[in-house]
DNA sequence: ATCTCAATTATGTCTATACATATTAGCAGG
DNA sequence: CCTGCTAATATGTATAGACATAATTGAGAT
């Protein structure tokens, strides 16, 4: 069987790009528009593989994709479901400060206001999670858009993981732009919450004491070395995290 | 060839499971490492073929995976790219607010605060990002973790896209859950911000007036159709969002 | 030195087949 | 009615080969 038929004429079709990305694709739409609702049995890969006239590997690679996208799950024997969306994943795209701030057409410049090397105090191992004193930089600094100020960082890096990071002076590129560039990460957390801006976090950011701000904590690691940890305060009434997503994250 | 050769020695080696998925964390933890630098050309498909003594569809699956996950780019003819992380993609799973609150351990209850069926006003209108009035079902609730309440709920349902919803009261099953559960989506965002309670969220969420509020904005479509627009309230001493992540979400 | 074109090459996709494995249905026997 | 065996079946994974496609390289022409 080398040639590939035409598609099953009773859909609205488009018949550009791989025969498998069309069967994903088609599936996909009949699950999103509820045609097949959640615990539906899908066709089996022999009746689909007889519906698109080819093999069953392109079948099977099609289903593959969706088992790893969320949108069903499958049980040898039993066949492939249409799976119930338990959580939603949403995600966000964390861009970097530059970027998110030249996005929206404004002038991006950093301001460091404090960057000081030191052996860990007991606060920063709490923040590190690293048990014993070690060399760390501590950096605070301010991201301006234009003249308002975007975002205000405080950052501590793990001098023995990051050793290059102690003679840097984040002047031209902030410390996560740098740091995204050059050192590897296999995990991160970001914890988001809101409080309501201290004497000192409203003088950094320039909004009025007691301002509701928006908080990000993210830590970094590669492998269970930590690397990086930093608190990122951004004016409540401006910023905002935006997640786009789909069931499951397809 | 038809045996599978052992994995090259020179790495302490996970050798259960699949062989194409060996390949992929092999890679995987070649570029995590470091070892494999943004930028780096890993081998060509037929020296992996050759080194893990498969065939050529086997690496391929392994690479075509690491390509679903950002990890790596390819381009014909010149190769296969470790790929520099540009975004930050974080998953924040979104769980069910009952789920949230029994996670911890918890008693869920709801509080209905009020529920009017009414048609769109201009203000709901613009959240559920219509052009036309139509009839909606409009919901305040508060979620409660044993006496202390754990979010307040404001909620618009678009009863053109979801007529079943008329009939619901809400005293068991949250809005969010019975939707969920009842309605297919295909697209959704949050936005994510901070806040300061005004007099009336003060009072439903049991904060001081101006206390740090984190809100999460949620819209949901099927296709272009909206289906309910969400505005969550959290204390912003309580709660936090928490995202876990790899470079690119794999 | 530079431009153009064709050969080379790595990836992209698919076919056809094979065997492994988990699970279910059905049947036999207690 | 329940239990345990067996056969059927759908998926899981792999092989080997084929042709398509895009990009680079290098040879020959300008």
């Amino acid at each position: 069987m080398n040639k590939v038929l035409p598609p099953p004429s009773d859909e609205p079709d488009q018949s550009k790009g791989q025969l498998s990305a069309r069967i994903r694709s088609d599936i996909e739409r009949r699950i999103l528009s509820g045609e097949w609702a959640p615990g539906y049995r899908i066709p089996i890969e022999r009746e689909l593989m007889e519906t698109y006239g080819c093999a069953r590997m392109t079948v099977n690679k099609a289903l593959v994709a969706l088992v790893a996208s969320g949108l069903i799950e499958r049980r040898r024997r039993a066949g492939s479901f249409v799976s119930q969306p338990l959580v939603q994943s949403a995600v966000i795209e964390i861009s970097d400060v530059r970027a998110e701030v030249e996005a929206v057409g404004q002038v991006y410049s950093i301001e460091i206001l404090s960057r000081r090397q030191r052996t860990s105090t007991v606060a920063d191992m709490k923040r590190l999670d690293i048990q014993t004193p070690r060399p760390v930089l501590a950096v605070l600094c301010r991201h301006l858009a234009g003249k308002r100020v975007h975002a205000f960082e405080d950052r501590l890096i793990d001098l023995v993981s990051v050793p290059d990071a102690a003679g840097l002076t984040f002047e031209k590129d902030p410390p996560g732009t740098w740091l995204r560039e050059h050192v590897p990460w296999s995990e991160a957390e970001n914890r988001i919450s809101a409080l309501n801006a201290d004497s000192a976090l409203s003088a950094h950011l320039g909004v009025k004491e007691g301002a509701a701000c928006l908080q990000v904590e993210r830590s970094t690691w590669r492998g269970t070395k930590p690397i990086t940890a930093v608190r990122m305060y951004y004016p409540g009434d401006t910023y905002r995290l935006i997640a786009h997503f789909s069931p499951k994250g397809s």
